[in-house]
DNA sequence: GCTATACAATTGTCCGACAATATTCAGGTT
DNA sequence: AACCTGAATATTGTCGGACAATTGTATAGC
């Protein structure tokens, strides 16, 4: 049961691969109303799309889903990451951050999409645990972002930027110098100059409708 | 099925009741499995608690889950406001919000809890739809402010501030001078103030835990 | 080539069953 | 009387099968 979520959420299936029920019960040996629990699950958080009496989609995003997740997970990560600052004095945070940030980095040199965006996904969870604020890990906008990372992987476009792994660096530094409002401004930045990258990527590269 | 949803989140339940399956497929007249569906959905948007072999209650808010829950809203609700209040002028938005706010007004003379409380959801709802950021819809937030709102609904403690209506005039007068910056504002004013009186209330009215 | 019917695949929902676990309560002990 | 122990009970987690409703597809007819 466990098993299922992680699978769908661990980047196993393609944006817009359907999803039949029959197939989940018997890749994962569970049974179908166990699979149709997760589905709803999934559903719920943004994760697929359920259309009535034709199933489940690994949701796909347009241009304008992008766009809209995109500023409310603007506005979310500022929160996080200047809660980040003011927190990462205590318990073992500054440690934990440092690492998460190091994994990201790594990938300077050799841009590898699979691993690169786990290390992404990483690196906000960290931020949002280390913040504390336990509304904000579980909103949704921070599941869509590791979709839309997804969606992207093949292509290595938006995170290969030279800027990229700078502006990373930026919010760290501020994070690490507890100073919250310079985090929420670096986040803020980082994450206006990442929607101006999106919005000069080819039609081509979203789905379609929005 | 949607009577089910509708029901949970109608605020027909307390917070903190515990909602048996074998009771709900006897009230609506559905079968387990499509109780445990609707259970698993309403878990992932935070309204209720699903306790593993214990079963699903109605989420009771502490202080702190308030607090945290407040905060993400804040910065959800001050990106919402900015949103319409651009988008004012488009179709019928002026019309419907105008509604929305009079239907909000019209209690600051006879404060009746629950209805007070279901036109202040109506009123974030049609401000989030105007401003047509359909992630932002979706977030757990919104739902869970409903949930807030439920706790304190008996007690009209929270809305009853004599100037808890004007702050509700300030955003809206923002908003339909298509002022976002003014109704970012406004909306993050009225937000910090409800947090500050949140935290004059006593503890007593707060579920344990936080 | 296009339309319409028939067929196949899949989902939505129901029912009954059983193991796993939590809660309750009776009984005995200190 | 208060406290532990263990059986009885209630509820959840999962299974399997079943059937109607709906969608997608292929075949037959014009």
């Amino acid at each position: 049961m466990a098993a299922l979520n992680d699978g769908i959420q661990s980047g196993r299936y393609v944006p817009g691969q359907r999803l039949i029920e029959a197939d989940l019960t018997a890749e994962y040996g569970v049974s179908r109303g166990t699979v149709r629990e997760a589905l709803k699950r999934l559903a719920a958080e943004g994760l697929i799309d359920l259309v009535a009496h034709r199933g489940a989609y690994v949701r796909s995003l347009s241009r304008s889903d992008m766009h809209d997740i995109l500023a409310v997970f603007e506005r979310l990560a500022t929160l996080g990451a200047g809660l980040a600052a003011e927190r990462i004095g205590e318990a073992d945070h500054r440690a934990r951050f440092e690492a998460a940030l190091e994994r990201v980095l790594q990938f300077r040199t050799h841009p590898e999409g699979m691993a690169l965006m786990q290390a992404r996904t990483e690196f906000y969870d960290t931020l949002v645990q280390i913040g504390g604020n336990l509304e904000l890990s579980h909103s949704t906008p921070l599941l869509q972002m590791h979709l839309m990372r997804m969606q992207f992987r093949q292509m290595t476009l938006v995170a290969s930027s030279r800027h990229f792994f700078e502006e990373y660096e930026a919010i760290a530094a501020s994070v690490l110098a507890s100073d919250a409002r310079g985090a929420e401004r670096a986040m803020r930045r980082h994450l206006r100059r990442t929607r101006a990258r999106l919005d000069r990527l080819p039609d081509s590269l979203f789905a379609a409708g929005g």
